[in-house]
DNA sequence: AGAATTGTGAAAGATTTATCTCAGGCCGGT
DNA sequence: ACCGGCCTGAGATAAATCTTTCACAATTCT
């Protein structure tokens, strides 16, 4: 691969460890939104990555180039050069590959996911289940299958952040702790099953209901026999082109979940937002904001 | 349609008539290398089209312009608009909930971070990394940190189906198997590691890579420190509208992976996978589909 | 503590844009 | 063929903008 077939983009990974942290993060938001953001005034640019001037002047010539404006030269000739390209091209995902590449196709086959499962959400039911699940008077209870036990565990990771009283329960397991038969009338059951559907969940479910506590169900798009005992069923369409199926929806939803329901008890979770902001503070990626 | 909607080509285009001669052979010559053209100096367009400056500067303004770098920044923001691509188009996921709902704005944004991912990866890293956990005979390690052990389970729970010979490490265990320090040259590691980045994971790193360990590693992008150890890094962009990040966009990437490994491996993944179903089925653990 | 990085403010320098004037060319009508 | 109106380009120039680079202080890193 010689020199010229590098994109700026390319050069730019490449680099990014000579750079400083002022000029990474300068690097990082050109590549942002690339390449439009590097074709404005030099200053337009520092200002939307939140540096100086004079970084973006120095790191142009770290680059290699002898100003900015000879950056820019060079940006606009890889777009003119990206144009007359394929250009009628079918929309691919890694531009690199061609669109039978499996990034291409699995992305293809996630987005669309993604756009059915929410063409069909039914948002007064997801903020309910967000409701229940920030209400910390009901105990939470989250139960995974054997496939779906990471996104419960990642649930319950982040849940733990948010708030006490809850429980982590493996459906797979044959010995369930005898304080789960405690479940009281009201508290929360977050349940993941999806095909195939695992009997012991079912028989979790069933208990569950049989002492009166609400059940949120994720499962896909043929449903979980849990979804009859459930208060509320949340679908995701998981179908790729693979042998398995593919779990970034429901992870999707999860996500989505856990952002509104620390939204609803951001009260209580504040303080230890905070020191999730030292932390990250501690990484030394980003400018502190004044 | 409103007037937001159209692209300058279309603007141009449509007015193609009120404008004069040159002004027209200038608008076709824009049209002819769009949109890079446009976006350098007014004196190169000029030059590039065989008509004089003062002409350009008299059509962007007849094309309704303040002036010259007012038809740039437009021509600028069209380019931003359709790197993002059709689908991002401010589209409301669950039609039923209002745009500013928390699972529209956090579709859209993990939208963004997988259109964002794929148009930075490069496919032959991609490729080669699969390969690599695909070759079994090579040991494989999978190494996750305490948010993304979730992705590395999933990872494992995968392969294990797929290959013999692999092994889950964790990277928060203060107590690493001892069979980890056998790593042969040649095996390979495949490291999850996002922020905030794990001092464990690192060392851990250092360690395979001693031994003349392949990396492969799974990060965001602002890269683990991990990275300048990894001889493939595959990074992903993970930020949403919520206190912590989205690993929605890695997921698809290891999924993507899993899927490609098993077609590279299908011949043995078959065998495999049928022996399963019957374990399964013993087991009564799952309910049969019908 | 010392070194390296970064931001501020400013000023000089370079480039670019917007305009003007004017001459030449094109074109339709007489 | 000639005229008059309009378009166009050349050259010049003033104004505006942008880039580059200082020095120095503040901050961060080691």
């Amino acid at each position: 691969m010689t020199d010229e077939d590098r994109t700026i983009s390319d050069r730019i990974q490449e680099r990014l460890d000579d750079l400083t942290r002022a000029e990474r993060q300068l690097a990082l938001s050109i590549l942002e939104n690339y390449p439009a953001s590097g074709l404005g005034p030099l200053a337009a640019l520092a200002k939307g990555a939140n540096v100086s001037v004079p970084t973006v002047a120095r790191m142009v010539q770290k680059l290699g180039y002898k100003g900015y404006p000879d950056f820019q030269a060079d940006l606009r000739d890889e777009l003119g050069a990206i144009a007359k390209g394929p250009i009628a091209k079918h929309e691919t995902w890694a531009g690199a590959a061609p669109s039978e590449h499996i990034l291409n196709r699995f992305t293809d086959a996630v987005i669309d996911n993604i756009r059915n499962t929410l063409a069909h959400m039914d948002p007064a039911a997801f903020d309910e289940a967000c409701a229940w699940a920030a209400d910390q008077n009901r105990h939470l209870y989250i139960v995974g299958g054997r496939i779906t036990h990471t996104l419960a565990e990642y649930l319950f990771l982040h849940m733990q952040v948010i708030r006490p009283n809850l429980t982590h329960v493996q459906s797979t397991s044959n010995t369930w702790p005898h304080y789960l038969l405690n479940a009281e009338e009201g508290d929360v059951f977050i349940i993941f099953d999806v095909r195939r559907y695992e009997n012991n969940t079912l028989k979790l479910a069933e208990m569950a209901r049989a002492r009166g506590a609400k059940i949120i169900l994720f499962t896909d798009q043929w449903r979980s026999p849990v979804h009859r005992l459930a208060d509320i069923s949340l679908t995701s369409r998981i179908i790729v082109p693979s042998a398995w199926d593919s779990l970034a929806t429901p992870m999707l939803l999860v996500e989505s979940m856990i952002s509104a329901i620390q939204s609803l008890n951001w009260d209580a979770t504040k303080g230890r937002m905070e020191e999730l902001e030292e932390i990250f503070d501690q990484t030394k990626l980003f400018r502190k904001f004044t």
